[in-house]
DNA sequence: TGACATAAACCCATATTGCATATAAGTAAA
DNA sequence: TTTACTTATATGCAATATGGGTTTATGTCA
């Protein structure tokens, strides 16, 4: 088998001659689940690994792009499109499913709480927080659970990757609705890093960057003085 | 055709029953060539895009992991393995190789300057300098060319990618040998970002860092004051 | 009306950075 | 041997950024 034939040679090649891998995308869905970083997982009910939770994810199909495709699992996993998605990393050691050689095209997708909500209701995930360095649990206090294939592995590639981008991109605003308050964009950044932040850096910080932009308008359902909501505003 | 089934049903999938995309890898070869950021590219002899310069790449093995194919792929094309090698990004635009869907895993590997010369006389590849925003030019003052299929974008990216990394990753130290000075990690530095660095600050901010190792040694063949050796200590 | 909670503004000590300047240490030419 | 020259290395200083506490403002609620 010619594996070292250069690209340039790919006239040459016959697709239906040769063993091809599969390839699969698969979703990490993260989001704020009662200030706390959360994942959206599936549960398995066919072997092999039956009864373990896994990332939602499908088969790329012949005529649609990498991103399409992200677009249409996110689509049918949670019900509706519309949550940031971006390519996180793509895995493809050869045994990481037993049954055969799949690669697949990791996904990062983040979710609004009232979209992580929906999703619950509407589909066939679940919430689990992320405890500590690795370990995801499912539902109030139960202990930390093994993922199946090498899931563990590409959601803690995506919790990092998120905590890596969180202060100097525009992450952080994917978990928060239009309107938000410096409290809640505090909250959002200490729940991906998972260490407090001082108030007043952090406030300051955020507003020397330019990008928030004052509505006016405040927040109400406070049992105290409300805070100011604000918008992010276009890049430079 | 099943192009949404869950991964979780993959046990009721037959690989050969479903048209499947071919899945390459490669390569971003980035390296210091006389000072500048350059690339190695090869030149495509057949069509489609005969003439047109590419990035080296080749199909993954159906027993292969990516990694492996990457690092055989580097052994091929420039001779020698040893250079840093890391995953860039995942391409899957449904045209972007006219002929059949390709998938293609880009890697990024740079190389020292020994070994961009020790590539370029033993292989089939050619450097290219990095040209302000997204073109490449072969040789000495041609003018930039353009490369085929959607190798551009890759090699920005590359480029983006190791641009954003340079400062807080060790990817600087890659295109160094063992034993370097200050100044000459500074034109990596230089090189990378395309902008002049403030020489004091760039040395207090490395040596603060607690990372450089001073060796004792000084750099001979210099026709002025030798600077002092640093080898990169471990992290921690 | 006053207790309470949080927002928002303010202050200050310290760390970081940009930038200019001074000194050290080598080579090469007179 | 001396002197010019070049670059390395060290130092000083102002401007900026950051950590962290204190004060004031503004809402709800009993």
């Amino acid at each position: 088998m010619n594996i070292s034939g250069d690209s340039e040679f790919l006239s040459d090649y016959d697709p239906t001659a040769y063993d091809c891998p599969s390839v699969t995308v698969d979703l990490v869905l993260l989001g704020l689940h009662r200030q706390r970083l959360s994942a959206l997982l599936v549960r398995r009910d066919q072997p092999p690994q039956a009864g373990h939770w896994a990332l939602p994810g499908g088969f790329v199909a012949i005529d649609e792009s990498l991103d399409v495709a992200a677009a249409r699992l996110l689509r049918d996993k949670v019900g509706f499109d519309g949550a940031h998605l971006e390519q996180l990393y793509s895995f493809g050691a050869v045994d990481r499913d037993p049954r055969m050689r799949v690669i697949t095209i990791a996904y990062l997708a983040l979710l609004r709480e009232d979209q992580m909500n929906a999703a619950v209701r509407a589909g066939r995930v679940a919430v689990a927080a992320l405890e500590g360095e690795r370990l995801a649990a499912i539902g109030e206090d139960q202990a930390a659970l093994p993922l199946a294939f090498d899931h563990q592995a590409i959601l803690a590639l995506a919790r990092d990757r998120l905590r890596g981008k969180i202060d100097y991109s525009d992450l952080a605003f994917a978990f928060l609705p239009p309107r938000f308050t410096l409290r809640a964009l505090q909250d959002v950044h200490e729940a991906v890093l998972g260490t407090p932040l001082n108030k007043p850096a952090f406030r300051r910080r955020m507003l020397d960057r330019g990008r928030l932009v004052a509505t006016g308008m405040r927040e109400d359902e406070a049992s105290h003085r409300p805070a100011e909501l604000f918008t992010l505003g276009s890049a430079r």
